[in-house]
RNA sequence: CGGGGCGUAGCGCAGUCCGGUAGCGCGUCCGCUUUGGGAGCGGAAGGUCCCGGGUUCGAAUCCCGGCGCCCCGACCA
């Protein structure tokens, strides 16, 4: 850390920004186990608010909740082909219990298709219990070589849905759905602006037909991976015997969708928002959107601001604010250096001078100091509130359309684009896995998807960037998380 | 698994070269004074110096052997 007081600028160094704000907010911390961290309350949270909206909008499209065991056997991993070569190299396996070794190891999930997909084959035996709903919220466990805070660790928290269906056009309808779903979420309540599209047959998910992904830009121009929903096809279907029969009497197996999001969105909320001073938190997804700071001298002052402070903090409450007030015998301005740090979207600070004049102190966490009256303080602050929303998201999609490159001239345009300081780059693609490769051989640029129609140029790229052969699809790439 | 760095108080470090029984800053606790942008003074607590062995009258320091962590590369939400 530069000083015991201020992050290291994101200019100097933005890996030990994301680090030490992490630290600062108190958002995480490692744990004693290698790539594991502890999720602390102010970051989780931030990630119980995202449980919530999501939760209600998995509900309000018919989906049900269910919790399915953390111990798969690991001969169901091997039973769709793709799939176990794509996840092999990252599973934890549990070879003993109680003290003996086990007859088969159980796999600890790393992600549930196969042992949903089992218990699936046994409810599903009739055209009538389609299409099949459900989501889970739970823990998985991948293996990585390098973790980071949030982004990537080996355990992590995230839900998975898995539905089944009676028709491919059904099945891929309830995966673009899903992918909607996301884009709403993320663009209306973390404020982070996305790419939507498929991936490319190398990026897809093991086991999918086809993956469609969530892709924004953090602030160092990298792209995450967000979110991510699947067409499965009928390949776990048939690997798991998924069948029922049909209206007519025939017997057919079922069209599967998964997807999920992750705790990998606190890490993209970071750094979609964050700046030098910590975290910046967006009023919808704030544990606190309100912080009240009452201020005084004397005894006396300080009970009646305190008796001032709790007469707002109930009025702004009942009106479905989410309010504290830090009591805490501390300097006022030590308070506010560590709400910022926080990402706590306004202050208000209440002193005697407020009092008597009837107002408060109304501090924005963008920016921005002034009184404000106690008259009409909840909708004032309720009109704050989405404002600084909306300002959020016009920044980011500014600052993501200000790193973008759209149709570059030449092969040395696009690289040197990406060497230099990076960002998305929408260009031809001719459809060879070979030259994606290829190109992130050279330039650690991936493919991260095929944008769909609204987010492509509006000029469309006729040639391959790489090869100059005629393109099948405009690509974005970018380095990636 | 390759390349580099590091293990000393809760955190960040000095001390290691040249052996003499452990210190600084921040934080924490108590008291008084303070409180509109990171408070001041006084007092206090807190350490298997990563682990094991060896050399020595004596090891954080020297020797041997382990372990762990971080950073950079190969896999990934």
């Amino acid at each position: 850390m530069a000083d015991s007081k201020s992050l290291t600028p994101r200019a100097q160094d933005f890996s030990a920004w994301y680090n030490e704000l992490i630290m600062r907010a108190e958002l995480a911390d490692y744990s004693p186990v290698r790539g594991c961290m502890v999720i602390r309350p102010n970051g989780y949270a931030i990630w119980e608010q995202m449980q919530r909206a999501l939760d209600d909008a998995f509900k309000a499209t018919g989906h049900q909740n269910a919790y399915f065991p953390l111990f798969i056997p690991q001969s169901f991993l091997s039973k769709e082909a793709e799939h176990v070569e794509g996840f092999a190299p990252e599973l934890a396996v549990v070879t003993h219990g109680g003290g003996k070794e086990l007859e088969e190891p159980l796999v600890v999930r790393p992600t549930s298709e196969t042992i949903i997909y089992a218990m699936f084959s046994k409810w599903i035996q009739s055209w009538r219990d389609l299409p099949m709903l459900m989501n889970q919220w739970a823990n998985v466990v991948r293996w990585e070589m390098r973790t980071r805070l949030f982004l990537r660790t080996t355990e992590f928290l995230w839900q998975e849905g898995h539905t089944a269906h009676a028709t491919e056009a059904e099945a891929e309808e309830e995966t673009l759905m899903i992918l909607g779903l996301y884009r709403r979420f993320m663009e209306e309540w973390m404020a982070m602006p996305i790419v939507t599209g498929p991936k490319t047959a190398a990026e897809k998910f093991a086991g999918a037909l086809r993956t469609y992904s969530c892709e924004a830009m953090m602030q160092d121009n990298k792209a995450l991976q967000a979110g991510t929903s699947h067409n499965l096809g009928q390949n776990f279907a048939k690997a798991f015997d998924v069948t029922f029969q049909t209206a007519d009497g025939g017997l057919a197996h079922v069209w599967n969708t998964s997807w999920g999001v992750s705790t990998r969105l606190v890490g993209g909320l970071i750094m979609t928002h964050g700046d030098d001073n910590g975290m910046v938190c967006p009023p919808r997804l704030a544990q606190w959107q309100v912080v009240i700071v009452p201020i005084w001298r004397k005894d006396e002052e300080r009970e009646a601001t305190f008796a001032a402070a709790a007469d707002l903090q109930q009025q702004l409450r009942s009106a479905g604010i989410r309010v504290t007030t830090d009591l805490r015998d501390m300097k006022p301005g030590a308070k506010y250096y560590e709400w910022e740090a926080r990402g706590a979207p306004f202050r208000l600070e209440l002193g005697p001078r407020d009092i008597a004049a009837g107002t408060a102190m109304l501090a924005r966490r963008l920016g921005g100091k002034e009184p404000i009256p106690m008259e009409g303080i909840v909708a004032r602050l309720q009109d704050e509130m989405a404002t600084m929303q909306q300002a959020l998201f016009d920044a980011a999609v500014a600052r993501r359309e200000a790193a973008s490159l759209r149709g570059p001239k030449s092969k040395e345009e696009f690289i040197a684009f990406l060497e230099g300081n990076g960002g998305f780059v929408y260009a031809g693609w001719c459809g060879d896995p070979a030259v994606e490769a290829e190109i992130k051989e050279q330039t650690k640029a991936t493919i991260r998807c095929l944008p769909d129609p609204e987010f492509r140029s509006p000029v469309t790229p006729t040639t391959c960037i790489w090869t100059g052969r005629p393109a099948v699809a405009e690509a974005l790439w970018a380095r990636a998380y």
